[in-house]
DNA sequence: CTAGGGGTTCGTCAGGTCCA
DNA sequence: TGGACCTGACGAACCCCTAG
């Protein structure tokens, strides 16, 4: 995400939605993706109705558990890449607020010389 | 050289929200 | 309401730096 000189742009992809999930006040800063292209080397269940014995079902669970635990690390992976890209984004506009507080108390000084009253030396 | 402190990254779990 | 998804919290592994 680009952020150029004085992009002030109140609607960013990053802005906090809905609400501070599970224990916080942190926003979150998501956006749920419409898919999830499974990653390669994922093989789908055979159907449940082509299970019998205990093994099969215990290995239909490892499987599952495995499945789960694979989407869940790229979930993670996910997730950090967009807080990374979240903590940039509001660094970025900390710098643009700076250099504007930074001229505008300059403006205020130069008013200020102008609207005093002159003393004399 | 090495113990150990601080920082980073990663995988997992738990608990929350969202949606069919 | 159950399953999918998201994310904070936590611990482990690793790296780098520094004092002794």
């Amino acid at each position: 995400m680009a952020v150029t000189g004085d992009d002030t742009d109140e609607e960013t992809e990053l802005a906090p939605s809905h609400m501070a999930a599970a224990t916080g006040d942190m926003p979150t800063y998501q956006i749920r993706a419409p898919a999830t292209a499974l990653p390669q080397g994922v093989v789908m269940a055979a159907s449940p109705g082509s299970l019998h014995s205990p093994q099969q079902l215990a290995e239909e669970a490892t499987r599952k558990r495995e499945l789960r635990l694979m989407k869940n690390r790229e979930a993670a992976k996910e997730c950090r890449r967009r807080k990374k890209e979240y903590v940039k984004c509001l660094e970025s506009r900390v710098a643009v607020l700076e250099v504007q507080n930074k001229k505008l108390i300059e403006e205020l000084e130069t008013l200020k010389d102008i609207c005093s009253p002159k003393t004399d030396v």
